[in-house]
DNA sequence: TTGAAAGCGCTAACAT
DNA sequence: ATGTTAGCGCTTTCAA
């Protein structure tokens, strides 16, 4: 089934006309007479004639849709991004294509191709938490494709950046922790390979030196699907608990990671606070909810989503290469609640 | 900055060859010899040549790429959906374009419009909570554009229609709340207008007429957007606990109506299940992990979104006009938990 | 077996 | 003020 649409040539026969004249007609042209174009515009409107955009993308060499790589849309944080992402980008008339690596590498890489073929005219990134090599983006980035990092960004490559302040998140959570009086607080961290988890790290780190606490690595524990996968935050956990002291306080790096620790606590039949404390990354809409509610650190996702955006839009419509790359960072905020309270 | 891909016409200068016999040879029609075949696959796989998607779609009258309406993607159960729909489109080639309604009627019309205009070859629709007024898809679907509608269909239009069976799942969930002894079970239900309240409400009733019990329209209260206004829903309970016998028992007909019945329920300092119980429709991963952990109606989202896209991708290659629409019924499940049992 | 040319819908340089 | 024409990248007659 084809749905065919009107064309200017459409116009152009029904009114007598050339097609550049309709054409210019109805881009306003000042080289058009006032009734020509009244005419043109008239019987546009009557027909509800639309520009063709593939032609249009044809002609001008940019398909004004822009690629967005995920590691997973059905998780708050990144559903929230793209909400910021879609106001922009609609605002601007660019529409975006989705795709999820679902934190594998492999898959990364094939979508990083597909949008590639798809003639996309910028690319949104998080890279997934298995991805180390980056030659499937720096390849396009050199022929000149704009790419804007968000959340998990790479060193490597020279683009605009946007992410949460990590440090001073995961600094907030812990010294909250120390504040509250627990003495082994352990960290359930993602991939050592992504930017947020060393960030997270440092600023578990630091506030442990802060306050005169012994840093530990022991303590530490890495997801390497960021707590996608279920069996991988029981095997930290069990891991953590077979230590000789045991944590009296957790400081989930992700959002899985956190909801899976309450999974395992819940299983083990662990009582928050009163055996542990925790404290996660979380954008859910529902932390609060939990009994007892949930102590998080919540990241201004939508901004972030609309930050990229615009900066990416920028580039794209920039006329001179873009030289000056910003780097921007958006507060992190803690929400203090029961599952840290002694 | 723009991007600049390798063109056939670049392959055929490089090779002292016409552009059509590269298309051929690229192609692997039967005229070219294999030498020239040969020649230009090898160069083309050199310089990473893809073809141009946006000639080809100008060309074939295709985009290939389908568009997608939802209310929120930030809502489980539809990005679940949506994980659904890329699974198959990607495999078959196409891509996605998305646009929430965030239950606004206006914002839905809109979005179609630019759907439509960025020349979709097919659309997957959940209408909005507000939507009554069909004519913006009826008329796109007259006019030959292929149309799926799932989860919230409309009875006006003759398409493929995907959905849960609602009836089921809303009769399974009253009849668990009679079995387990609650007397006034109220029906906190979404937007009046939309096929899954209707769906919802009928097996309500049934369960109820089937145990003997006797209906009453004041234990049923309307949200128009579904629970995403927490104020809806407080003004629906607080109606409904004003009533002579309180309700002992609460359904929830979506994901948000739940939730917020839940915050509603932490504001007020009422217990579940002690106070009132509580069984929602909601595909969150999270209700196993609240206490008392949410029995729940969970919908094969995923599934749906398969469904849907395959109906709707079948219909778009057609050959023939496709006249006999299916009408697809997926199974709910009830999953008991603590917030039910007395 | 290969090439030349037209055409998809649109814009813009170049006539008139 | 309007028309003619070429061209964006590709496929596909038609011609050689």
């Amino acid at each position: 089934m084809k749905f065919e649409a009107v064309t200017i040539k459409d116009i152009a026969k029904a009114l007598g006309l050339s097609t550049s004249t309709v054409s210019r007609a109805l881009r306003d042209s000042y080289e058009i007479s006032p009734e020509t174009k009244k005419l043109v515009l008239e019987y546009a409107q009557n027909i509800n004639y639309r520009p063709n955009p593939i032609a249009l993308s044809l002609k001008e060499k940019r398909s004004r849709s822009i690629g967005i790589i995920v590691c997973e849309i059905a998780n708050s944080f990144f559903s929230q991004i793209i909400n910021g992402i879609e106001s922009i980008a609609y605002d601007k008339g660019y529409n975006v294509i989705i795709a999820q690596s679902h934190e594998s590498y492999e898959r990364e890489v094939i979508n990083v191709q597909y949008l590639a073929s798809r003639s996309i005219d910028g690319l949104l990134v998080s890279v997934s938490s298995e991805t180390k090599d980056l030659e499937h983006l720096k390849n396009l980035h050199e022929r000149g494709l704009p790419i804007v990092f968000f959340d998990r960004i790479v060193d490597e490559m020279t683009t605009h950046k946007v992410i949460v302040d990590n440090f001073k998140g995961a600094y907030d959570a812990t010294e909250h922790l120390i504040k509250s009086g627990y003495k082994y607080i352990a960290n359930l961290a993602g991939s050592e390979y992504l930017s947020i988890t060393k960030e997270r790290l440092n600023g578990y780190s630091q506030a442990l030196a802060d306050h005169g606490r012994a840093f530990d690595p022991h303590y530490i524990q890495h997801c390497l699907h960021g707590g996608m996968v279920y069996e991988e935050v029981e095997k930290a956990l069990d891991d953590l608990f077979k230590l000789e002291h045991k944590p009296d306080a957790i400081l989930g790096c992700a959002d899985k990671l956190t909801t899976n620790c309450l999974r395992y606590f819940k299983k083990k039949n662990i009582k928050v606070p009163d055996d542990i404390a925790l404290v996660g990354f979380s954008n859910l809409d529902l932390t609060d909810l939990l009994s007892p509610s949930l102590t998080v650190v919540r990241q201004p996702a939508f901004e972030m989503g609309q930050l990229s955006t615009e900066l990416l839009i920028q580039q794209i419509e920039s006329k001179r290469p873009v030289k000056d790359f910003e780097r921007r960072i958006l507060p992190p905020q803690l929400f203090t609640r029961e599952s840290t309270g002694l």
